[in-house]
RNA sequence: GCGCCCGUAGCUCAGCCGGAUAGAGCAUCGGCCUUCUAAGCCGAGGGUCGUAGGUUCGAAUCCUACCGGGCGCGCCA
């Protein structure tokens, strides 16, 4: 409807121009909005007041005399200039009444775009370091994450979902350490050390370790002997992991990381199921280092003169490419850093052919940006086609007290356990309910409260009253069929044109917004506008109820507002599924 | 100190590539169930859009400074 205004309006201006009674170089770009105002009609062109300046004329004047030149458009009742210079388009009722038939009509849902058709992105998101179970802080960027890969796929993208995995480097180890300790209390092993401060001490330890007992006895039991006391705490530790690496050898450690990483990342993939996200693949930062897809990189790097060495260490020339400081990739110890591995799984998704790169990262992680973005860059490679959106982690709180959560300190809701009690529906819509970018107060008692605070039962309440208006249809039609109601909605595509009731106009209009909101929010990587829309629609639907009946009235009409609440129900349907919501028949 | 983000109604937040009278939810107050789900609807009150300048026909929106808040600034991940 607006691409069509656009087209007419473009027309005109151009029209002027042949004429040569536009005298501009360059027109800009032409926007058509949605009036705030009804009184201003429908749409709004503000084209004049921009041309105006560039022309040298005034822009009321100019836009009388694009209106003059308008093609002629059945679609529109009348057209006007207002105010400094607004060319207002009132439409007529049959624009909007036709597509409550064309969703009702469609066969795919309605509102979708083929835009993108053809390119593919891969949207990494998650990507939790699997040291701990998902906590309600990580809930967010699954929610944010997963809405914006099926708001891509709605405008034409072909998405891949990636989870990275942290599987390689010191907090694995640390992670293995933690769990062998903890065994050896379980096995209660009279040679062992204090449990260290920088340890992982989260319940979950315990369990994998109360396993490994469970399965492997005593026999992955060895003395540890502390080196001297003093030091820094990360020495010690360091000491500690080198220590039971030497007590364990290499493949013992490894079945304490392997059994510690399994148990993680099932619980892991268990959570993020129960919450609605599945990913297409899960990648293995370890496997960077197995196939030598690190150690390539790294002279990639170095034959393009981007990395150089100093101090024992490898460096990468961060800052020719936009970055404040060079960055180390690999220590002077030896051990690559987790920056390395990330240039070399960045590398790995540019070969894999994706048209455009997305990463979800947490607002602790922005200042990580300029340095994978120049990474990208020293490669060769399009870093415009590299994009990461921010999501703020949420801060949760328990009425007026603040949660405190670390994943070492153990304390901390887990996503699973929010999901338990507000259930997913309620988190999944709530956590998409702000921009991205903005801090989130996640009130727990909130969530959990069946209050129509919680914006996602007002939603799901106006698809379970038109779900129970078209069983009650489907009744009456007297077949008992529960399909009934399908039919009575459709015997209404010839009688829209009795939808002339100003809530009933309200509500179509509201529902002729969705392709726009759908494109927009894609475009902008913003979910939190198909929440927004969604209270909108909601809102213009219970308002319509509340007004009128629905199976009430001579035939005609019934089946008209048959086919306007079914087309309402396709909406709201097809918005909760892109946020991960489900759209209950019944509450 | 440097960098990024943010200050909009009592609270939580939309609106921000400049556009007409700044919106929503919650909270407060007042109405609406003999009719399709009251988890709903209708109405009212509530604002120096952090402050001060600047650009413009026009600024919540763009620029600058300042004030206030969050986060990041490791040979950590």
């Amino acid at each position: 409807m607006k691409r069509g205004l656009e087209t007419l309006v473009a027309s005109a201006v151009s029209t002027l121009h042949a004429r040569g009674e536009l005298d501009i170089e360059t027109a800009p770009p032409l926007v058509i909005e949605r009036t705030r105002d009804p009184r201003h009609g429908d749409f709004a062109c503000p084209v004049a007041l921009g041309l105006a300046r560039a022309a040298r004329c005034n822009p009321r004047e100019l836009a009388a005399r694009i209106v003059a030149a308008l093609p002629e458009a059945g679609d529109v009742e009348s057209t006007s200039v207002a105010g400094p210079g607004f060319i207002n388009f009132k439409m007529a009722n049959g624009a909007f009444q036709r597509i409550a038939g064309e969703i009702v009509g469609s066969e795919s849902p309605w509102g979708r775009s083929r835009r993108h058709a053809g390119k593919r992105v891969q949207v990494e998101f998650v990507s939790v370091n699997p040291t701990g179970p998902l906590h309600v802080g990580h809930g967010r960027g699954a929610a944010c994450g997963a809405a914006l890969a099926n708001l891509l796929e709605a405008v034409g993208w072909e998405v891949e979902r990636e989870y990275y995995v942290n599987d390689a480097g010191r907090q694995m180890d640390i992670l293995a350490l933690s769990v062998w300790l903890r065994y050896l209390e379980v096995i209660d092993w009279p040679e062992r050390p204090a449990f260290p401060e920088g340890g992982y001490r989260g319940e979950y330890i315990r369990d994998v370790a109360t396993e490994l007992a469970r399965e492997h006895d005593t026999r992955l039991g060895r003395d540890l002997v502390e080196g001297p006391p003093g030091g820094d705490e990360d020495a010690r530790l360091d000491a500690l992991i080198a220590g039971a690496r030497a007590a364990l050898g290499e493949d013992g450690f490894a079945v304490v990381a392997d059994a510690v990483l399994e148990e993680i990342l099932a619980g892991i993939r268990e959570d993020l199921a129960g919450f609605g996200v599945v990913f297409d693949r899960w990648f293995s930062e370890r496997s960077l280092v197995d196939t030598g897809a690190l150690a390539r990189v790294l002279d990639i790097l170095r034959e393009r003169g981007e990395a150089y060495e100093r101090d024992g260490a490898l460096w990468f020339s961060a800052t020719a490419h936009g970055d404040e400081k060079d960055r180390v990739l690999v220590r002077a110890n030896g051990q690559s850093t987790y920056f390395a591995s990330d240039v070399a799984y960045h590398l790995d998704k540019f070969e894999r052919g994706f048209d455009r790169v997305i990463d979800v990262w947490g607002a602790d992680h922005h200042g990580y940006i300029a340095r994978v973005k120049g990474a990208i860059r020293a490669l060769g490679r399009n870093a415009d086609a590299f994009e990461v959106v921010i999501v703020q982690l949420a801060s949760l709180w328990r009425g007026q007290d603040r949660v405190a959560m670390s994943t070492r300190s153990g304390e901390f809701v887990t996503l699973r356990d929010l999901v338990d009690e507000v259930g997913a529906d309620a988190a999944r819509f709530f956590y998409v309910l702000r921009k991205s970018d903005q801090h989130l107060d996640f009130d727990l008692e909130l969530a959990k409260s069946r209050s129509t605070e919680n914006p996602v039962y007002y939603v799901q309440y106006a698809h379970a009253r038109i779900a129970s208006v078209l069983r009650r249809a489907g009744e009456e039609g007297g077949n008992g069929n529960a399909n009934a109601g399908a039919g009575a909605e459709r015997s209404g595509l010839g009688h829209l044109s009795r939808l002339t009731e100003d809530h009933e106009l309200g509500l179509l209009k509201t529902l002729s917004r969705y392709p726009e909101v759908v494109e927009a929010a894609a475009e902008a990587c913003e979910p939190h506008q198909i929440a927004h829309y969604l209270r909108d629609l909601a809102n213009a639907f219970h308002s319509f109820y509340n007004s009128h009946t629905i199976l009430a009235g001579e035939a005609d009409l019934r089946s008209a507002r048959l086919t306007l609440v079914e087309a309402t129900r396709r909406v709201i349907a097809d918005g909760l599924g892109l946020i991960g919501v489900s759209a209950p028949s019944t509450m």
